[in-house]
DNA sequence: TTGAACATGAAACATTGTTTCATTAATATA
DNA sequence: TATATTAATGAAACAATGTTTCATGTTCAA
């Protein structure tokens, strides 16, 4: 482990200890690879990078409690494409404003696009919106210069 | 069979047609009964509304094939939630904008804005857009006036 | 240091996604 | 209208994911 990943996860150990959670060994691993990843990452690019330390129930146990705890996010892309995020936490709390996903169909990767930021909806009267998630699905900056 | 119901399935098979799909059980029966419910509904609620004519592979393909030819679209509320709506057909091919989806966290239905329309997004330079998902959870105007 | 509270991993099962293949149904046209 | 071509169906079988229960192990506050 190198200075970076090791100050990652001493960071993780603070967050966890903020948001009143035991610091475990998944939590901080899970953690700590989806603070360091660009994109998103699935259940298995997670499961690559966590090699034998592993295991499924406890994965799903595991990113229940830090989605709960705001720590992590998941970005469904599809019924069979799910991702995890970690979740950047220096926004206002005040406005904190949710940012749209992007999804390249050629490249596959998920993008948070942190500066897009989710738009208002005027909702017909007599609903009161909680959450909004917004998926956007084109093609990537990367793969559009490539062609 | 009532009269309505037999119409809705009247239509289904000329929408088939149009599509250049075959007429068939499955394909006139999902579509009709979503094109008739007012909500999005999950596999599990249509199978209860086909009875005995379900099958679930065939389910699984038929929904590919609906979904492909725009006559149904999937609404993914949760990674476990999915949910298919009818796809109204009566707006103007050129400017065929998305609607929102609006799903309420206390009656845990799912409605379809048809009259939200999904915003631009401006995305960073380089980006394609293709298409657009709106969720919005909160609480619906029927659970709120119940209170 | 130790106990209360919680997290883990094994087992077991449910649900959903997916392919292969033999059989059956839909439709265009002869 | 009969039939050939093409596509859809449903059975079987398996993969992936979701979920609970319970005995055991771990964390952390006092």
């Amino acid at each position: 482990m190198n200075r970076k990943e090791k100050e990652g996860e001493m960071d993780i150990a603070e967050l966890l200890k903020n948001k009143g959670l035991k610091k475990t060994n998944a939590r901080v691993k899970i953690s700590s690879i989806l603070s360091q990843s660009v994109q998103p990452l699935s259940e298995k690019e997670i499961k690559k990078k966590m090699g034998n330390e592993y295991d499924r129930i406890t994965f799903y146990r595991t990113v229940q409690v830090l989605i709960k705890a705001d720590i992590i996010h998941r970005i469904i892309v599809d019924n069979t494409q799910i991702k995890y995020a970690f979740t950047k936490d220096d926004k206002n709390e005040l406005d904190k404003t949710e940012h749209i996903h992007f999804y390249c169909t050629q490249c596959h990767k998920l993008i948070c696009l942190e500066d897009v930021l989710v738009q208002y909806y005027e909702l017909p009267k007599g609903y009161i919106q909680s959450e909004c998630a917004v998926l956007i699905k084109g093609i990537c900056k990367n793969c559009n210069e490539k062609k």
